[in-house]
DNA sequence: TGACATTTGTCCGTATGTATA
DNA sequence: CTATACATACGGACAAATGTC
């Protein structure tokens, strides 16, 4: 690994470890350069890697200032994956299988005649509780072997171990009235009202690989962005 | 200006006016650093900059590629102003007043007895069509001389032109159901769908000096993260 | 399969500019 | 005014991935 990444990966460690009162000063380049054995520039690559993140931000001529928690702890617009990657997020399959395309998917997926798809749908759940339902397309000739067992952990992963590089995921986010088996599922009332992202994930070179819709039990997503 | 904005703002003005294909290469950094009279360090802190805003990827051993339009058109979470920076973009005034904090916002300001907010709501058009409803408050002990007037710019402008630094931006969206004045302000039917997105807008040292609740018209946001 | 050139990625040392305290 | 600390810029070197022959 590189080392401004494992550099960056100690600072962040300490600094979740509350070694830094938020607002604090954190040392200067000129420590850091000392403290790590290395150059300003892969001191200053790591710096940008926490300022982007959140962690910290300069002022010219001041210092580095480490961020309240609050900044870096915010569910950006990740993946479920990574929104719960701390903690302990399971799966219940409600379906799989393989289905002929609808004429929408069917030019989403750019599909020949004859071309299917696998369809599953599953409740997504933090510590039992469902946080999400997910409806999934995926095109059969990219992932030739597929199956229900790789449900149970996280696709964008599976993908990736795949020999496919993710490009980008364009999500749409609506908001949506809850109803019939979708409300049961997701232990909410009928008509009650909700967020619904639509995710399509994409390969390198336009190659549409995942189309989900996610349907949120909780009507709130938050997101931050910093100046 | 620094030398590396400078060349990636160029850049820029060129895969925005069509001079490179999406998917097609971008000249080499060697190439680039000849046509621009710079160090590959600047070079490729140009390149960065590009990266992060969704122009380019690269791949190490092969080169720079130019993404497709979708890739930096798209609406990231920013503030309408931002949104639709491009566009003719006016505001209608609904109300604008002084007015005696509520429990929670007297807690989300820190705000002592006495102390009093300002309270505007307006419309916002694209085109003189309306695209969102802003309900904003803001005290008045940070904005001596704000008036109406200064409603029909961007208030954010307003604020860092004031001397003071916007260091980041809340949001929490959520569903709701438009109804009564808010649904025909938005030329909306009765008890349709759409999105809220409530922002709190900090200064440096965490103090609150915005809270905007935002009711867009269309029920359907954008969001776009790269690998 | 292996050798090779090309291109991006990482890292270092150094110098100068500029905002802050 | 001065010292400090971040911001920008240059040049050089090697590593790692890619494409080609």
């Amino acid at each position: 690994m590189a080392k401004y990444i494992e550099i960056a990966q100690q600072l962040i460690t300490m600094i979740e470890a509350g070694e830094y009162r938020p607002w604090g000063v954190l040392e200067g380049e000129l420590y850091l350069t000392r403290l790590f054995s290395a150059s300003r520039v892969t001191i200053r690559k790591a710096l940008v890697l926490l300022k982007d993140k959140g962690y910290i931000h300069s002022r010219q001529g001041s210092g580095y200032y480490v961020n309240p928690p609050e900044f870096y702890k915010e569910q950006h617009l990740a993946t479920l994956s990574d929104r719960y990657a701390h903690v302990n997020l399971s799966s219940t399959v409600l379906e799989f299988d393989t289905v002929d395309p609808t004429d929408e998917l069917k030019v989403q997926f750019r599909l020949f005649d004859g071309q299917q798809l696998y369809h599953y749908r599953r409740i997504r759940l933090v510590d039992d509780v469902p946080v999400a339902l997910e409806e999934t397309w995926m095109p059969i000739h990219l992932f030739q072997n597929f199956c229900e067992a790789d449900l149970y952990g996280s696709v964008m992963k599976y993908i990736e171990d795949h020999h496919y590089m993710i490009s980008h995921d364009f999500k749409k986010i609506q908001a949506v009235q809850l109803h019939g088996e979708t409300a049961r599922h997701l232990r909410k009332e009928e008509h009650s009202l909700s967020l619904q992202i639509i995710h399509k994930v994409y390969l390198l070179k336009s190659v549409l690989a995942q189309y989900t819709i996610e349907t949120l039990s909780d009507n709130q997503l938050n997101a931050l962005s910093i100046r």
